[in-house]
DNA sequence: CCTCGCTGGTTGACAGTGTCTACTATCTAT
DNA sequence: ATAGATAGTAGACACTGTCAACCAGCGAGG
């Protein structure tokens, strides 16, 4: 007979893996509940016994990519509060981005309708984006006369802004623009660095 | 009788305004051509003799949005090549992503399957994108002695990141968790700002 | 003047989707 | 032993994108 897939005895993380299965090889719009029970083996009903909605399938889903960001961080970024833990940080936050395309947009490409209704995945996102904040809070910054407010806050944005953008820049189709080579994106992720640094503390002159 | 839409002369354009219309009240997700088609009181199939699918009256969105954000950056970004220039072409970029962020996650959102698909908007999103390509490569910036090689394009890389970043950053959930309030956001676009000026040019010390 | 083909519109059909409701089997605690 | 919860099934409904076939006007060429 047909290689009828086999029931998984726990369906509702069988159907997480699955969804993710589909959007990573069809794409997210192709993305259907009926599509993940048939490739289960299983009624088109059965996911909305653990799933409310399409769209609770799919914050599960970002829910995890945010929990195993979480993890890469964790393990990729040294415990001390130096400049050179901003750029492992740095390094870590742009290599996971490159390395998981996929997991990257579907966490920052706000594909959620309403993603404050998803409470389990808000969680995820909040402890990964703490992870973060909290690394960036505790560094050693110089503060330039003009900056009235002091607040770590802000610059911990900055960073994180560059970052992100960056992140965000070099996987989306305006490196064609700008005709990047992969090479030419491993010079563009040092000068950010580079950078960055150089904003934080002037005296460096963006070494790493 | 019921106010049945009148048929415009110019069913096209009629198309692209009633989808972001569409898009803007319901959600991207909701956008169905037939719901276009049925408030301009034609038939279901009418969108298809200008739109091959639904990606590409999307496209056709997308590509609207590149252009009016062209026009905007066009007429608030001063043409002098100094880092006042800078300064307000950052700000022109992130009032821009405040004032329209529907337009911006249409842009950056990566919400095409297949952007490379659609000719008219890759246009469109090439020339918005070479105005702050040039603008960012003319500037007078200082090297830092390890930055071997001095590619402007890297620097410019790294502004656009940095604004970009900022711009997703301020307008997506991120910001709730980070207790951001509306004032703290124009701090820390000024923040943004002052670092880059510093990152680009340390003897300023950050000031604008 | 007739006819051809093109453009932009119509209706109808089909497969596929999310989701509602109703039914059933199976385990579990009293 | 039985009642209730849990996890599954089956069917129906409204809606979607898209294909195919058809039709009105209209300008060009004979």
């Amino acid at each position: 007979m047909s290689p009828a897939p086999s029931k998984p005895v726990d369906l509702k993380q069988a159907c997480i893996d699955e969804a993710f299965a589909i959007i990573q090889s069809k794409g997210l719009e192709k993305l259907s509940l009926r599509d993940v029970a048939r490739r289960l083996g299983v009624s088109h009903q059965a996911p909305y016994k653990h799933f409310a909605s399409r769209d609770h399938i799919l914050a599960a889903v970002v829910a995890r990519c945010y929990a195993e960001f979480a993890l890469y961080m964790e393990a990729n970024v040294p415990e001390t509060d130096s400049f050179e833990s901003l750029h492992a940080m740095g390094l870590a936050y742009l290599n996971y981005a490159r390395e998981h395309p996929l997991e990257y947009r579907l966490m920052f490409g706000s594909v959620l309708p309403d993603p404050e209704l998803h409470e389990e995945m808000m969680q995820q996102a909040q402890y990964a984006f703490s992870l973060l904040h909290n690394k960036l809070e505790k560094l050693p910054l110089k503060h330039a006369a003009d900056m009235a407010t002091d607040l770590e806050k802000h610059d911990a944005i900055f960073v994180w802004s560059t970052l992100h953008g960056l992140a965000t820049l070099l996987q989306s189709g305006v490196t064609d623009t700008l005709t990047l080579s992969q090479a030419e994106k491993a010079v563009a992720i040092e000068r950010a660095m580079s950078r960055i640094s150089l904003a934080l503390d002037p005296e460096t002159r963006g070494a790493p």
